[in-house]
RNA sequence: GGGAGCUUAGCUCAGUUGGGAGAGCAUCUGCCUUACAAGCAGGGGGUCAUAGGUUCGAGCCCUAUAGUUCCCACCA
């Protein structure tokens, strides 16, 4: 589509899907090895492969995509590999909820046919997740994408299940986990998520043995009573000690249990009297280790009342909590319920109460594995942006325990461990062992591994790992992770100690961390709050770069972000601004004369516009070297907007207009030159519209996106000032218009007095210019203030003295009111210079160039001030 | 209990080694000026949470306080 052609309202829709496309058929997402280069890496956070794409993944990706368009165009090898995440509990639960609405159980079809059931749902919504990462707009290499349960990436799991259980970094073993009654499977402790909650605590007695005294224990949990291995108080506690060696009742039992002393008990907490239940309770696990006290498990897998709770078999634990409370209360024994706020964890999928639990599951043993990992931060050779997120990182990784590993789910990377059923043998091994030594049969472990473990091993598992192919060598480690903060827990501490224990070498260098992206109350995005905002629809009303462009802009590393309609209007708004301003380019653009200008030609606005490219660039490129992409997309609004729209194609209309022989051309040049370098600096955030305007005005036919980034070709600063004055001097006419309410159409005359030469040669030339944009008619020129008509009104600055012809309008008074204006101004930076100058200290300490700096400004003060006097009393 | 962030214009937020406070939106005034009314020109609006400190100089560095958000720990 030609632009001309096209509206004055840019249209997203018509060219996004297209330019995609073309992207992708002509392979530019590819990166080619170049030995001679350091590639730049990027390994996409794999989102689930049955979601949907949310404000979170546009985020994640546009930053990514941002940092890849950007190396790329320097001409850095650039590779982004994209994919997609079984999600093992997440997708096992949509396929399970499938199943019962077709009145069907996973356990009634089995694990082979739940598996393929799986496979048909992940094939058939495995793409839409991709498909919406294209609308995107992200330049990730396709051929590359992988899946965690792909066969490359189970090669890594098991590779690495098997060195680490070798090397006894894996283990099996009964402990206490955190057990999910819904999902029924285990879950490790970060994948709890605590909620206050409003509770009781309930005061029961238990009677000591042969005895009429009793004891009372305070408790959450009374339905748990079943599992009871003792009573502890502390040690110290002296309201106790008599009891110490006695034994109690357990109520509604007909067990006996002994009264321990330990530490752990809080004297001043409840009653002081703990009651211990070793299997359902972390720190009564621990205590019970201590006494060796007997381990009771009284639930089953949903968390049920088992046969040891006597006539409350069968019970759910909230049912029997209920009624054991009220049977208490019947024989007694309940003396207080008290109302009690506390944390419950929650499973952080199904979001029911977990349940501490003992059963048999593999372990990775963290500690060896996370010590290399801190230093590995410690030492820079990972770095997180920003740096206080590394407290985050390493609170987490000294603290950590052991990871529990083994799901009891059917989706993920079964466990290649195998049991004979004979001897209780156990072989770790790729593929199925034959037959035992005693010979008996070997069958697979159940379960299959926590999501995290495939996922830890992304950077690599994707670059072929463990073989050490030419892309390994040559991509591996990736360069910078782009995450959200809330994953680093989950998922780049679990990546590091990974790389370093697998690879011997971190896994990336950089850790661009970004903030959440919220609704427009500040609250986090849910489904159950249903305060989402759908990206494709945005995507759909405004287009993608408006939606790129409004996560993007006005943020700082790290911190949240609130998603507010209007930033995306006014991002769609700046999306038509460069439409419009590529239109009025375009229009003037004909290919025969923009090649061969002669630079030494360029007007002095020209080479003003190329100057401030030039600082732009500069800013720009250093900008989004340091990971500050939301001060460089501000900086190239401000320069496209504001200093190439508003001024620069108004100070060349005249010349466009009226066809000036010579300097038509170097205007036409100009325009071009420098849109099409700030489509260049705006390509990684907006790329649609920058492809689409780029291959409207470049006379080759190659895309923007494989074009190299903007550089420094020309420089005239001396110039530049002159016009940056000339500027100035325009925006105070229009200023003093708009104060005495002359309308723009209504002309004026003006006199000037410019004395420098160079000034006065670049002011005259650029007079059809001031002329138009001040609504001036005519620039009589004086050389000296007494020429001045003494019915103007003055503006002066340092080099240049304008007097408007505003006889008509403006009165004597107000004509002397703007000038002691401008005089008290004048007179207060004078008083601030000369305050500073006069201060021993700063004289002594600051800077020279400051010094100097304020040196300078007393004499053009001085000066000025000087002018507006005369101009006072040639008034009078 | 431990840790981190935030507090800047009416709203949402930038502000990169300390050297004259910014943007978008909103608001007010005037403009349909041949790229753009999704626009143009101009304006108003801030003791940079509070109190100390360091410094010639603090939105920025240090200390304390308040409010607020989040993370970790989990006292039954």
């Amino acid at each position: 589509m030609k632009i001309e052609e096209m509206s004055s309202k840019f249209d997203a829709k018509q060219i996004e899907d297209k330019i995609y496309k073309a992207w992708e058929e002509n392979g530019y997402f590819k990166c080619k090895i170049d030995k001679s280069k350091e590639p730049f890496v990027i390994v996409m956070p794999p989102p689930n492969v049955t979601g949907k794409l949310h404000m979170g993944h546009a985020l994640d990706n546009t930053v990514q995509d941002i940092f890849i368009r950007y190396n790329r165009m320097k001409g850095v090898p650039s590779l982004w590999i994209p994919g997609t995440d079984h999600a093992s509990i997440a997708t096992e639960i949509k396929v399970v909820e499938k199943l019962k609405k077709e009145g069907k159980t996973k356990e009634q079809i089995g694990r082979e046919g739940f598996l393929k059931e799986t496979w048909d749902w992940k094939n058939k919504y495995g793409s839409e997740i991709t498909n919406q990462l294209r609308k995107l707009g992200c330049s990730c290499d396709w051929e590359k994408e992988r899946f965690t349960m792909d066969d490359m990436c189970s090669e890594a799991v098991k590779e690495v299940f098997i060195r680490l259980y070798e090397k006894g970094l894996i283990y099996r073993g009964e402990r206490l986990i955190n057990w999910c009654p819904t999902c029924k499977t285990s879950i490790s402790e970060n994948e709890v998520e605590y909620e206050e909650k409003s509770d009781f605590l309930w005061h029961i007695k238990y009677m000591v043995q042969d005895s009429h005294e009793y004891l009372v224990v305070a408790t959450t949990r009374p339905e748990t009573l079943f599992g009871d291995s003792a009573v502890a108080v502390n040690p110290n506690d002296e309201r106790y000690s008599h009891l110490m060696g006695k034994k109690l009742c357990l109520p509604l039992t007909d067990r006996i249990i002994p009264i321990i002393a330990d530490e752990y008990v809080e004297t001043e907490f409840g009653t002081g009297a703990v009651k211990i239940t070793p299997a359902h309770d972390p720190n009564d696990f621990v205590v019970g280790a201590r006494h060796n006290l007997e381990i009771i498990n009284i639930f089953d897998k949903e968390a049920r009342l088992n046969e040891l709770a006597g006539e409350y078999a069968g019970q759910d634990r909230f049912e029997a909590r209920k009624n054991v409370v009220e049977d208490l209360e019947k024989q007694g024994l309940l003396i207080k319920t008290e109302s009690h706020v506390h944390n419950v964890g929650n499973c952080y999928r199904c979001h029911k109460i977990i349940e501490p639990y003992i059963s048999m599951q593999w372990f990775v043993k963290m500690e060896t594995l996370a010590k290399p990992a801190i230093d590995a931060v410690k030492n820079d050779e990972i770095r997180f942006i920003p740096k206080r997120f590394e407290k985050t990182y390493f609170n987490w990784m000294e603290n950590t325990q052991d990871w529990c590993i083994s799901r009891q789910l059917w989706w993920g990377h079964r466990i290649p461990a195998y049991y004979c059923t004979k001897c209780g043998n156990v072989v770790v091994s790729k593929t199925e062992p034959t037959v035992c030594e005693c010979g008996g049969e070997f069958i697979q472990d159940d379960d299959t591994l926590d999501t995290w473990f495939s996922s830890a091993l992304w950077p690599f598992s994707t670059l072929s790992w463990p073989n050490e192919t030419e892309e390994y060598n040559y991509f591996y480690p990736t360069t910078t992770l782009v995450t959200a903060y809330d994953i680093i827990t989950f998922w780049v501490s679990k990546m590091i100690f990974s790389g370093l224990e697998y690879t011997g070498k971190a896994p990336f260098k950089n850790v661009f961390i970004h903030g959440i992206v919220r609704d427009a109350q500040g609250r986090k995005m849910s489904k159950s709050l249903g305060n989402g905002i759908d990206p494709l629809e945005v995507i759909d009303n405004y287009g993608t770069d408006a939606l790129r462009y409004s996560l993007i802009q006005n943020i700082s590393p790290g911190n949240d972000i609130r998603y507010i309609p209007e930033k995306v209007e006014a991002a769609r708004n700046f999306t038509n601004k460069l439409w419009n301003s590529a239109r009025f380019v375009k229009m003037y653009l004909d290919n025969s004369l923009v090649d061969n200008v002669d630079k030494q030609r360029l007007c002095a606005e020209d080479k003003w516009i190329i100057n401030k490219l030039n600082l732009l660039i500069k800013e720009v490129s250093d900008n989004i070297d340091n990971f500050e992409i939301g001060v460089a997309i501000q900086k190239i609004y401000d320069f496209v907007w504001f200093d190439f729209c508003d001024l620069y194609i108004e100070m060349v209309k005249p010349r466009l207009y009226e066809n000036e022989k010579g300097s038509f051309e170097t205007a036409v040049w100009t325009l071009n030159y420098v849109l099409c370098n700030s489509l260049k600096l705006l390509h990684p955030y907006m790329p649609f519209i920058t492809e689409e305007v780029y291959a409207n005005l470049s006379h080759n036919d190659d895309s923007i996106m494989i074009s190299s980034w903007p550089k420094v070709e020309y420089s005239f600063e001396q110039e530049s000032v002159v016009i940056e004055k000339i500027v100035e001097v325009i925006r105070q006419i229009r200023n003093a218009r708009a104060n005495a309410e002359v309308a723009i159409s209504k002309k004026i005359d003006i006199q000037a007095n410019v004395q420098d030469s160079l000034y006065k040669t670049i002011f005259t030339k650029s007079e059809k210019f001031i002329k138009k944009m001040a609504g001036v008619e005519n620039i009589q020129y004086i050389e000296n203030q007494e020429s001045a008509n003494k019915d103007s009104l003055a503006i002066h600055f340092e080099d240049i003295d304008i007097y408007l012809d505003f006889s008509s309008v403006v009165n004597k008074e107000e004509k002397i009111a703007k000038l002691n204006e401008e005089k008290e101004k004048v007179l207060s930076e004078l008083k601030r210079a000369e305050g500073m100058l006069n201060n021993e200290s700063f004289v002594s300490k600051a800077p020279e160039k400051l010094i100097e700096q304020e040196k300078q400004k007393i004499a053009k003060y001085t000066e000025l001030l000087k002018k507006i006097e005369t101009s006072l009393e040639e008034i009078k």
